[in-house]
DNA sequence: TAGAACAGCGAATAGTGTTCGGAGTAATCC
DNA sequence: GGATTACTCCGAACACTATTCGCTGTTCTA
């Protein structure tokens, strides 16, 4: 068990924001040419964290998988959480923009927390990333615009639409952190809590959860999510035909786009 | 921005379990008796937390607030993980029984979720060691349980049930993670951020979101969450009533208990 | 050709979790 | 009572971490 905190509160973001927004290094006036480009540090970034897990990823294994020494991964990037931003913004535009998926809003939103759930299942090191006071980039503000586009095809308000997006990302982050969590569990680790867990627990006081358990209902995390999804766009949906009134055309019929 | 990973796997959490669940250590057969309870220690870790934040609870710094030497810890918990599991499981218990509530299974619910929500936002380490995998103490199983049977005054299924309890699980965690990340900002980095956005972005491009952003409504994070709360529910309590049937009971009505 | 501006980086600083080995203490055994 | 044993406590060390400083060498400009 072991969890870590937002920004170190660094002085300024905008160091990091500008190399979010512009993409890339500018070009040195004077001195050699630089050894190295943003992609090729973040990509490498990327691969680290995919190897060895979030935590493991050391300013000096990016530097070493990159050939260089660690200072100079310094004067590239300002520091690990700008790195760590950077990692964030470019693997979010993986994800398809709600807006462009055909259907109604439902479908669209649909696919929209089915993909970002997919990719928070394959890649943990997303999920954490996208669940600290991100900095916004531009992929990542313009995932935030499509997401709020699907939900202008209804007759919500903007509060509501914003709410809307918030409701749907925070239970998608919510859920693919306790399945991400459980998934990434050591298997003898995994083991010795269950054999500890049923070798002290009195079953008869937990009868609920007893049940649960041998029932194998705790671990589908699938399932729970598919579930909650469900239940969350039946409560949209029903407040939006509210919304509408009996006499107002269905916004979920409208085409694409 | 900054994250971390669950546990680096330590090989065996018997010993962080057994702490969990004796609630304390064994009297020495030799040698001096112990300076320091687990109560003391689990309790000086958290007003670490509280005044430093998670990042900052380091071994020596709970030492320290102790009065002794950081090895000397090590003699009374494992290590760091198992120290953090124990706040876990310690503070949760300061949340209400969700089935002791009175009322029906909605407002049942309602509580425990404002509690929950409530607690992450006054704690934001609670929060973080909530969503990190937990090691099953003895009240987060009291707690699970009393979730479940609130749920089992419904005539859902016991997957359903379990579902449920992970949705709206999921909910409170996801979106008091995004609204205790923003409220934790420094707002000299946050005006910073601001700034450098508004002086980049192209608003135009971004017209919903831009008016999201003049409306105030981006940061309106306890009004997000009761939007969510409220379309949850309501998507349950349709799930319910089409489970029960037209000729079923309403189960909400049920009394308490 | 001198100087400015830069890239790259070795080494140092200040932290972290955890372990090792020894000193001191108290109960037990002979 | 004296030796043994099991224990607590902890200073120091190990292997890490992020970040910064100051130096070397490179390239462009005046």
């Amino acid at each position: 068990m072991d969890t870590e905190e937002p920004a170190k509160s660094e002085p300024d973001p905008t160091r990091a924001l500008e190399l979010l927004w512009s993409g890339r290094l500018p070009k040195p006036a004077r001195g050699p040419d630089r050894g190295l480009t943003l992609v090729q540090i973040t990509t490498a970034a990327a691969a680290t964290a995919e190897a060895d897990g979030l935590d493991a990823l050391s300013m000096r294994k990016v530097a070493a998988r990159l050939g260089v020494g660690v200072a100079s991964l310094y004067t590239y990037v300002p520091g690990r959480s700008a790195l760590l931003a950077l990692m964030l913004d470019t693997f979010i535009a993986d994800a398809p923009l709600p807006h462009t998926v055909p259907g109604t809003w439902r479908a669209q939103i649909e696919v929209w927390a089915r993909a970002d759930w997919a990719s928070f299942r394959s890649r943990p090191w997303l999920l954490r990333l996208a669940t600290v006071r991100p900095l916004l980039g531009p992929n990542l503000l313009r995932w935030y615009e499509s997401a709020l586009r699907v939900l202008a095809r209804t007759p919500l308000t903007t509060a509501e639409r914003v709410a809307a997006v918030e409701t749907i990302d925070g239970y998608v982050h919510g859920s693919a952190r306790a399945a991400v969590d459980s998934a990434g569990a050591d298997a003898a680790w995994e083991a010795a809590h269950v054999r500890f867990v049923n070798s002290v627990v009195d079953f008869d006081q937990y009868p609920l959860w007893a049940e649960a358990a041998v029932g194998g209902h705790l671990g589908d995390h699938e399932a729970h999510f598919e579930f909650g999804l469900r239940r969350i766009l039946d409560g949209i949906e029903a407040h939006i035909e509210r919304s509408a009134g009996p006499a107002g055309p269905d916004a979920a019929a409208d085409p694409a786009g």
